[in-house]
DNA sequence: CTAACTGCAAATTCTTTGCATTAGT
DNA sequence: ACTAATGCAAAGAATTTGCAGTTAG
């Protein structure tokens, strides 16, 4: 159950203070839980997370935090429709394969999975290759996300109309 | 430059009254305002572009008659990662084809296109087959925006490094 | 030491809600 | 008339900001 929070990113230090910024504490925690849970977390999980350990620190700290990390590349921010950001580690800092994520409409859960990669890279290739010359545009990110209904969710809805 | 608000939406009247909504001054005017500019609208703009002729009509009025709209079918929700919603006529009751979003993180430009869908229409049709059996997951819509930097501010950019 | 960082509380922004009133049908 | 729909003002929720005190390097 113990962490070594001090060593644990050689990285972020060699990121931030190459930038002149400065390794905190609350930093490293906010990473530190990012990384352990390795998947999409609020600004309001992470609090959860780390107020056990680090009391002081507060939801300021967090947002300026993930929106510093979000800045390097190191964080990904989400958005899943229901008004709250998320936040994972950026695709190619984890072991994680690219990968992308179905959303629930209904009970909300979110699936991430990995599958169709290679078609999608196949069209988003040619996608960003056309739109690039056509428009003229620098594409620096995608999203593709998919909604619809969960297995549970869609049973549940199945029934009621029986 | 005379609109004629009232018999704009025969199809309005018949999907609200169908379900036993009211079609009312308010609901006409917001949809005829989508209609009319035909581009993705914050709840803001379509109260700016209604203000001027229904004074009374505020923002009450506008998130519920859009809620009810997308409820229907009838408008599109549209997230541009800045933090309000846009809207914008459901794809197939507009004259315009399927599109999507090219979003500027610069200067929060947004522009629509309409290439590439034979593509994306197939790797949509596979992916969407593949996660459903996967997963059991049933696709109700998906999003596919491309996040980057416009040509003008794409130039900016270029100018600032010599 | 000193500039970067932080916590706190207050402010912002977008959106939603409760309730008394108004207006479709 | 009977309810759905509306306006208003107030509440909510997520995120941001100003500022004075704290801490990393």
């Amino acid at each position: 159950m113990q962490k070594k929070h001090s060593k644990n990113h050689p990285e972020l230090h060699t990121f931030l203070r190459g930038h002149g910024y400065r390794v905190t504490t609350g930093r490293k925690a906010i990473l530190t839980v990012l990384s352990d849970i390795d998947i999409h977390l609020s600004a309001d999980d992470i609090y959860q997370k780390i107020h056990k350990r680090y009391p002081y620190i507060g939801f300021t700290t967090i947002y300026r935090t993930l929106e510093l990390l979000e800045r390097m590349g190191i964080v990904s921010k989400l958005d899943f429709g229901d008004g709250r950001a998320r936040y994972e580690i950026a695709d190619g800092l984890t072991k994680k394969p690219h990968h992308h994520h179905l959303v629930c409409l209904h009970c909300r859960r979110v699936i991430d999975y990995t599958d169709f990669i290679k078609e999608e890279l196949e069209f988003l290739k040619r996608a960003e290759k056309g739109l690039t010359e056509k428009y003229n545009f620098a594409i620096e990110s995608h999203v593709i996300q998919f909604y619809g209904a969960c297995e549970q969710c869609f049973q549940r809805n199945e029934k009621h109309k029986e």
